[in-house]
DNA sequence: CGAGGGTTTGAAGTGCATCAAATAGTGTGG
DNA sequence: CCACACTATTTGATGCACTTCAAACCCTCG
């Protein structure tokens, strides 16, 4: 459909990752681009699958996650707007490195890897912009081993709040709305569904924010940062962004 | 001195992450690099350094690490022969992002990142070999962060002497010995010294390994595997490498 | 209105951290 | 080669954070 091409292409001109992507290559890009749309519960790919496609998130969220042989999931990260994902089987064996499901209705455009690769080697600019992206994912995630391995189940909660709200908001009150179940924050956050309710409780003791189901309003910006920012090595305003950001 | 510029010469040779450079670039590379010899506790730069130099470890130990608010130092990575760091400051605002301290006497080649960028610009095959380097690392950080947070204290040492063992071993009997001291080998794995005591000795009773000093005997590969790997995503031999090697 | 998932609460257990102190190891100067 | 100083490692006792299991509650949606 090529109402659904114009769509694609109208996106991801926007997603900064393929900024540096010649014409000629972005026009192939599009050319094999495929947009889908999810329901919750779908799941995209299983760790381990052959794959020769990466995803861009349109709209919606996709969690990411592994499986150990003992059957836990931990979550590699939940995604939205913006951000790409399986991008680096690339140069992984062409197997995906996680599974993928839809947890929010989601439309997905998938690409095909061999472009990226295409693209590297054709483009040096192209290439610089890949690497400054996985060297952008890689301290992310540095920073996220570091946050779950010191920070405390209430530090990790206002954290992950710190990280909602918009940059600009200086020391004024913000109102804000969880994105997906408290479930999943918490599996997100890695720990218990039981564990991130007791301690949103007592994050709310210990910061005066206020919590309505999914309503989180918070008047003292700065009791949340100096509660959660102290186990951090990164100032505030913190750049723990979500990884695969693009 | 000339015979250090050769014996830079050689070893840069022998890592993977230098082989796609153009013999130019690698002039200009060696052309510019020192090697300098420091002994245990040298702090080599700290978190937050301006930098235009990023390293290459010849032999010896090296910790990664940063420092919290409270004074907590959470360990990055410790790095020995072939492994690289502080690669990644060419991305991010020229800022050492963790500091650098030698843990067992230490040779050390410092290169110009701007070489880095540069020949990432001007050869392609570099810069993807640069990407593959990054994803590697990538991945391996995503594993850690699982090992992290879902290995208990026995399991993650199971999973670092499994990670001692040369490959190629099958499942004979295999003696290690311990590259650093125990106290550190905690700290790179997220646990109190007292923990790491303990869940050794733990780790011996369910596993039959013997562990005197520094020296690990495991007779029975499998038992160790059994008992780690479960609670891991990748099989056995798993990928777990330490990260930044070249 | 009833079913089912998300969320909270309670009670009990586990794993790791912390504090304190003993012991083993290592390198030093005499 | 020994005694001392200093560090690494182990051990014991105790407390806290998080998990687990069980059950209630709440909310939404057919």
């Amino acid at each position: 459909m090529d109402c659904s091409k114009e769509k694609i292409d109208n996106f991801l001109r926007s997603v900064s990752f393929f900024k540096t992507c010649s014409e000629d290559c972005y026009g192939k890009l599009i050319e094999n681009a495929f947009l889908t749309v999810h329901k919750k519960g779908k799941i995209l790919f299983i760790q381990g699958d052959k794959s020769d496609r990466f995803y861009v998130v349109m709209s919606g969220w996709v969690k990411l996650y592994r499986e150990t042989l003992d059957g836990v999931q931990p979550v590699v990260d939940i995604l939205t707007t913006g951000h790409i994902f399986a991008e680096d089987t690339i140069f992984q064996n062409k197997e995906y490195e996680y599974s993928a499901e839809v947890v929010e209705m989601a439309e997905i455009i998938s690409l095909p890897t061999s472009l990226l690769e295409k693209a590297s080697e054709e483009n040096a600019s192209f290439a610089l912009n890949f690497l400054k992206h996985m060297a952008r994912k890689s301290s992310a995630q540095e920073k996220k081993l570091e946050s779950m391995v010191i920070q405390n189940a209430p530090q990790r909660i206002g954290c992950f709040f710190l990280r909602l709200v918009p940059q600009d908001q200086g020391h004024k009150s913000v109102t804000l709305h969880l994105p997906y179940d408290k479930t999943l924050i918490a599996a997100r956050l890695g720990m218990q569904p039981e564990t991130f309710s007791r301690a949103l409780k007592k994050l709310m003791d210990e910061t005066g924010i206020k919590v309505k189901g999914a309503t989180v309003e918070i008047d003292q910006l700065d009791n949340l940062v100096s509660f959660s920012c102290i186990a951090c090595s990164s100032g505030f305003p913190c750049k723990n962004l979500t990884t695969c950001s693009g």
